[in-house]
DNA sequence: TGCACACCCTGTAGTTGCTACAGGGTCAAG
DNA sequence: CTTGACCCTGTAGCAACTACAGGGTGTGCA
């Protein structure tokens, strides 16, 4: 199959594929005469993984590691599980801020208040008052 | 006070300020005889300001826009308003999509098992399920 | 035969929000 | 008089793509 059926397939865009490629994360495929990148089964697997893996926000660099197991398998597993591991506390400490961010900015919704000039805006008021150390909407509910 | 001062006082790194110059963020400031630039407290409210926006993960576009609100009292305020809103919006649908990532990572996490090679590996056989399209623990995970 | 159109190629530049140099100038203390 | 901390400009790098520009290829239709 060509990059575009290949694309289309693992549902990824014909210039990421190019991009996987250059990257290292995809092989080199073979040619046909006119020049055009000729992709088999295995590639589409290929590609599938790393998406797969791309859904869960592993990097590239970790997807390249991860590629190096599934090519070695009598390596020893414990990275795979520290990977994961590493990735896992990632994602809750960027889960944890998020959750406070949320906080913040649903505070200062609707602050905006009665008076429609930005210069009456409730919330451009908490921003700058921030700006001055003040303590703010947002800021006051971290307790 | 110069740029490494300013930079402690708002906790911002000097290259960064130097960066929001030149992205239109940070008024030009004046120059003292040797070159250095020279900044006053309107600065660093505006820097705070900025910073503050920044620890909202508002974009330094929006940021733009809010400063231009602050810069024109008499305009509309609604724009901020929904500014406000779709930045909150971003942030729960980050949320969301982050909350399944942790389900997925936490699924596969402690799969890898008792054999310690990576063919055995619990976590690589999932990963590489996925690439199969079979149902793999992490998917499975969304019912 | 001619041409439109969809697909493919390479290579480079753009995105966001910084960060990190390289290669220089300035200034006060020791 | 030299060391060191600070400042300057300008450019390149990060992640993970995305979007061209400027070309070639191949198929269908009139």
């Amino acid at each position: 199959m060509r990059i575009g059926a290949l694309g289309q397939a693992a549902g990824v865009d014909v210039e990421t594929v190019r991009f996987y490629e250059k990257s290292g994360l995809l092989p080199i495929p073979a040619r046909s005469e006119n020049g055009y990148r000729m992709y088999g089964a295995t590639h589409l697997e290929r590609l599938a993984f790393i998406r797969h893996c791309r859904a869960l926000d592993i990097s590239l660099n970790d997807i390249k590691r991860l590629l190096g197991f599934v090519a070695q398998p009598n390596e020893d597993c414990g990275d795979i599980d520290r990977l994961i591991d590493t990735q896992l506390s990632k994602v809750r400490a960027r889960l944890k801020s998020l959750k406070a961010l949320e906080r913040q900015l649903a505070s200062l919704k609707g602050r905006c208040g009665e008076n429609h000039t930005a210069g009456e805006c409730g919330i451009l008021h908490e921003l700058v008052a921030a700006a001055h150390g003040e303590a703010c909407a947002c800021h006051a509910d971290k307790a």
